[in-house]
DNA sequence: TGAATTCATTAATTGACTTTATGATCTGAA
DNA sequence: TTCAGATCATAAAGTCAATTAATGAATTCA
């Protein structure tokens, strides 16, 4: 016995029309090959699902049992159907991604929601971790897509680095903000947020003071930018901070603390990737989503850098870089 | 989109075997064949299977979600397969019986034990009714088979009818019981166990007394002849009863009462008919039992007909008539 | 009775799938 | 590096099953 779909389907049209010559019709072919179908079907089953009477087709009980097998097996494969035509659509997939701290409180919750807006079905995993943790996360596979520090490379990940220069955060009222660039010679002895030692960021802001000869008040130690961004929006203190964490509470726009941003000089980087599983396929849905991730962070820094250009403008909630 | 069940299968074997020419081989095809059918399920479905790298195949993502679906389906219709394999076979299937008292003590549980023997996964109802509800049962499809005294024709019931004759029941040790043939003139003034005024054998069974212008001395007036036999049994009367009762108890052999079974003339007949619904197609598995039933009866007629003409000998509890 | 409907059968056609043959690419051993 | 032995892809030719068109037989209905 070896039933095809085909099958299944002429012989449900046949019983739903009671009649060969209609669900030839329906099905869209001629009254004899759907009465040969039913033939041939009829002796692959080994008993009759008509009888033959008057010229009319009577089913035996026989056919009805079939027809409420036939449907359950033609329902389940349309429902397969269904969804692998929104897999094939990317609007069903599941996403598994890994977020360092500077970008899981705005940047990449917004980006996510613009990017699931149009696929109801995508099914979401979004965890913060440090950067390192994210590492191991990817490498096992346990995530589609890290965004973290760029870390060292190693085999088991693929990553996309992007190097972003760290900017001057401070009030819009303060004296400095005047300026368009900030060294280390107007924020000698200046009450500084900075993260822990050992982060690359720290360590480079401490060694751009000490290269200038400059005093480095070290008032506040961290283990993020953003709760640091309070503490300059209330005059307390000035940071040198990672590029996502200043941009994504500038998008904030009127909602957010009174800061602006300029650029630092000698320039402290921070470098973030984004991490992809090496050696495994990857699923369609993850590819497109760091395509997506990758274009926000190229328009990040287009954004910032047009307003570094021009001090006197704020970037905007949503884009362009101008107000 | 059109899947086919080969597609399928054909996806799942290449999935298992991780190669495109070994899934060739276990499906007994030829590497293009496969081969080509993949590329075609892929255009199909709008997204890649499997990616080509260093002339291997790797599955993609969506591949394993895939497969989880095929092997769905295809689980589906292999269960649908085995069941219909085993309705063809006449292996499963319903069967609802209403049977007559006469009947349904011993004669149809005989029947039914053998015949589901060697179908296990038939459904099987079987209640007892009377003759006239059974004939309604049968008329309103409520029930497949019915086994009653043969009703008036009608239009929604079709019926096959076996004309049987009764038999007078006694002891073994009645005086009696050495003739091989009992009439109204022998059982004069005995007492008697008859059945409800209305019923045919008792009207037929009176007016052969009255016709041979013999006393008849009504002792005990029953609704069904199964418990009269316990009242022959011990002497305190004899019986014309139908014969389906008379053969059931006889077929017990060593275990029944001490009965025998003698011609009784003038013939009184109990007709039984086996009744099914007109204008229906029966199950096949009802059809079959149908005529297992009318052997079955056919058969108890075979052998009451040699115990008659042999008195001398009993009827032995299986078959063959024959002590 | 004749028109209209139904389903079955036959022969010819079509088309999907398969095979055969071949080429390209990669792996691993010499 | 080179060569045998894998792998999969592609193209052309062949095969077979499903389809169509045409026809016939049986039944219903007016």
């Amino acid at each position: 016995m070896n039933l095809s779909i085909r099958q299944l389907t002429t012989f449900r049209e046949v019983m739903r029309n009671g009649s060969i010559s209609q669900a030839a019709k329906t099905v869209g072919r001629t009254q004899p090959a759907v009465s040969t179908m039913i033939a041939t079907l009829e002796e692959e089953l080994g008993f009759a699902l008509f009888l033959r009477e008057h010229g009319r087709l009577t089913p035996t009980p026989e056919a009805r049992y079939f027809l409420e097998e036939a449907e359950a097996v033609l329902a389940r494969l349309e429902r397969t159907k269904q969804t692998l035509s929104r897999v094939g659509s990317l609007q069903q997939g599941k996403l598994r991604i890994a977020c360092h701290p500077a970008a899981s409180g705005l940047f990449m919750p917004r980006l996510l929601t613009k990017f699931l807006q149009d696929r109801r079905d995508v099914d979401l995993a979004l965890i913060m971790r440090s950067s390192a943790v994210i590492e191991d996360l990817v490498a096992s596979q346990q995530f589609d897509i890290g965004f973290a520090e760029t870390p060292e490379r190693r085999a088991s990940i693929d990553q996309t680095d992007f190097d972003l220069e760290c900017v001057c955060v401070m009030r819009a009222d303060d004296p400095l903000a005047t300026l368009r660039e900030i060294t280390p010679d107007e924020l000698e002895g200046k009450p500084m947020a900075i993260l822990f030692e050992e982060h690359t960021t720290a360590t480079q802001t401490e060694r751009a003071f000490v290269s200038a000869g400059r005093r480095f008040n070290k008032r506040l130690e961290l283990r993020t930018f953003l709760p640091g961004l309070q503490f300059v929006s209330e005059g307390f203190c000035y940071m040198v901070c990672d590029m996502v964490t200043a941009y994504s509470h500038l998008l904030l726009g009127s909602g957010a603390p009174n800061l602006v941003m300029r650029r630092f000089r000698p320039r402290v980087s921070n470098s973030v990737s984004i991490l992809t599983p090496a050696n495994v396929s990857q699923a369609l849905l993850a590819k497109v989503f760091s395509t997506y991730l990758a274009n926000a962070i190229q328009l990040m820094q287009a954004e910032t850098e047009a307003h570094l250009m021009n001090s006197q403008k704020k970037v905007t909630p949503n884009s362009s870089g101008a107000d």
